[in-house]
DNA sequence: GTTGGATTTTGGTCCGACCATATGGTATAG
DNA sequence: CTATACCATATGGTCGGACCAAAATCCAAC
């Protein structure tokens, strides 16, 4: 097939768009649907440029484009793999595009105040419906967060970990890679905070007033704890900013 | 300058990644750095290729990344524009990644379910900080909404306007560009349902409950009636899949 | 000063070649 | 017979030069 382009001889571009962008277009649609498997390789570059009449160049750059909207991977001396896009890689791209918004305080605020808004409506949510497991699950978070008291990389992880529990919480997988973002994009501003001891034993009170007002069943309470937990942890975030106002 | 590759004849793979994504990471951090400016035009790439010391067609594939990543805009027989990636660029390129998972009913359901959770929640926040001129704004999308019953297109359109004014009111910029891409997501869904004329009378019943909820200022009610209005919506989105359950 | 065509710039494509890595099969050593 | 070293091949990565078409620019004619 010739991508229903005219053969208008070699050349510059056609009267419809990049030659690349239609293979690109082509390939993508076949991994779409299925036509390509995940994890299945694709034909080799010399095939490609025979199949669909064009140059090899043609075909590179539409490989490459596919490579980094993340519907291939590629290695060197090897087939392109077929990787079907998640959530999790999904969300993951979006922080290499936004990443200059996350430089000055306005932009890592934006982003904050939206896991405020979204932590606070989980826990919310989950002090409504949560099954006992989900109380469980929590409940021994907590537990290794509070054994991580004084140790900081370990304390940072449980306390990952614990809010963790609220975006598994609802069974939407879209929350998990939510939370992923949030970690990786906030993660470098926690490290640069230095902090006593005494902000550990502060975290974990914390969570442990979050805890309880789920266990309670009180969704406006487990918001409002949520709430205080997160806009003090800014106070410690804000102060990475010279400019403080 | 050479990337800081000892230039290894020329051929293939050096011992430091591609070519192409050396070239591409440096101008991706001199974007970045602002060094150069939003809608300043790239070097040509002929220009590229002697500087960095590569040939023209690294210096392309690296453009094909930058572009691809949305950190540029390339138009034929144009030198590249700079073009820094804000929210809504961002989230719109989550889109086609995760098209594939739109096309059945869970994937579709786990997007709905998260815009019920966050528009849920800014409902509430609504009825609790909203100013009074959002509360205006808000009056005049219902009155919109009103005289487009009937207008499919038009009611489509204050629809999607009416809510736009909770995504507004926070203030945050991250919130308008979720909302473009609810929009943009499901409006697939939206147009391939038949819909006769009481269905509009119902969307717009639903906007007036929220409304009055958030001037009465009570967030409990607020929250409640946008899901019952979002869940609603979401019984005919769903007829769309052919296999129900 | 404005307009319209010729020239220059610049991106898009093709071709043929070469190198580096990865894979697999084969011959050789144990 | 097994295991290892080695070589042929497949495949991606890079280069250089060439040509075309669209856009931008320049310049002369009006």
């Amino acid at each position: 097939m010739d991508l229903s382009e005219k053969l208008d001889g070699h050349g510059a571009a056609g009267t419809a768009g990049r030659r690349s962008d239609a293979v690109a277009a082509e390939l993508a649609r076949m991994i779409q649907t299925g036509d390509l498997q995940e994890g299945e390789r694709l034909p080799a570059e010399r095939e490609l440029m025979q199949r669909y009449g064009v140059s090899r160049t043609a075909v590179r750059e539409a490989i490459v484009s596919l490579a980094n909207r993340g519907f291939i991977e590629t290695r060197l001396g090897h087939r392109p793999i077929v990787r079907k896009a998640d959530y999790e890689i999904a969300v993951d791209r979006v922080g290499n595009l936004v990443g200059h918004l996350m430089v000055d305080r306005e932009g890592v605020w934006n982003l904050f105040e939206t896991r405020i808004f979204i932590e606070g409506g989980l826990a919310r949510w989950t002090a409504k419906h949560a099954r006992p497991v989900d109380l469980e699950e929590l409940r021994s978070a907590l537990e290794s967060n509070r054994q991580a008291i004084g140790d900081p990389l370990l304390f940072d992880e449980t306390d990952a970990a614990f809010h963790a529990v609220l975006y598994r919480a609802p069974g939407n997988p879209i929350y998990p890679a939510i939370h992923k973002a949030y970690v990786e994009w906030l993660t470098q501003h926690w490290r640069s905070m230095k902090r006593g001891a005494g902000i550990d034993q502060m975290n974990h009170a914390g969570h442990v007033a979050i805890f309880e007002a789920i266990v309670a069943r009180d969704p406006d309470d487990a918001e409002e704890s949520m709430r205080r937990h997160l806009v003090a942890a800014w106070e410690f975030v804000r102060s990475t900013f010279p400019t403080d106002r």
